[in-house]
DNA sequence: AACCTAAATAAGAATTGTTCTTGATAGTAA
DNA sequence: TTACTATCAAGAACAATTCTTATTTAGGTT
């Protein structure tokens, strides 16, 4: 554990939100202006396979990192980019409901979905019965 | 729909596996070798703009293209690399089991599943059975 | 059939996010 | 101290994709 993986590490876990590698990159130079993106992109990289953080694949932009260790999906917003968990309900399993074959071994998963947060969804029925009454 | 676009389609038709775009472009060129790749990459999307295919993220991999339109979830081995889909069971749905916020709309998602295909798995307790004897 | 216009294409440059290379630095063990 | 190992900063390199430009084409209209 390095001065650059700790600072990471707490930049993380301050604001459990889902930042880029630049993100990331930003906040830690206000503690830690001599740190190198390059670095940062190891320590994350260092912190997931140690399995404090993991990682979050938003399609083709860049990768997301999750200071969340529980069980949860993603889902993204198509309105505003944001990324929120989504926490599994209780007693259920993700490859449930699956047709997995015969012999297959399964040992993780990534689950996200897609449409409009809370908030985007109330703006647009907002605007939806705006345009209505005009 | 132009012949690239139609080229296009009946690569992705007559083989269904999920091929990268660079692949496409090299099956397409068997075809039409004056094809390229910028109009792969065009098609791919025009495509799948239209609901004829879908993309297939790969975290950080080159993105994949599925001819297949029913519902599926997408598993990669860890061993050989290969992708296939995993049909849903019956009556379910994928969204259940997650616990989404009031008033979140979700529209599409995403469900990747990694681990070891049949074939590799045994190939994996073969080779454990074999070091177990030595 | 000739013409017109918007859309599609080929070629390659540009961009983006990430990884790699290099030399410097620091911590640890002998 | 010396040697060994891992980490770091800086920037080059890389891979996948998108963008730009000029050219071609499809499909409708005279």
């Amino acid at each position: 554990m390095t001065d650059q993986r700790r600072a990471v590490y707490e930049i993380l876990m301050s604001k459990r939100d889902h930042p880029t590698a630049v993100e990331v990159f930003t906040r830690v130079r206000g503690r830690m202006p001599s740190i190198s993106l390059a670095t940062v992109y190891n320590c994350l990289e260092t912190l997931t396979d140690c399995g404090l953080a993991k990682t979050v694949a938003d399609d083709r932009g860049p990768a997301r990192y999750c200071p969340n260790l529980q069980e949860h999906a993603h889902f993204f917003c198509e309105d505003c980019g944001g990324v929120s968990d989504v926490p599994l309900r209780n007693r259920r399993r993700p490859e449930d409901g699956w047709e997995f074959p015969d012999g297959m071994i399964v040992s993780t998963h990534e689950i996200a979905f897609r449409g409009k947060c809370p908030k985007c969804a109330n703006d647009t029925s907002a605007k939806a019965r705006v345009s209505k009454r005009n």
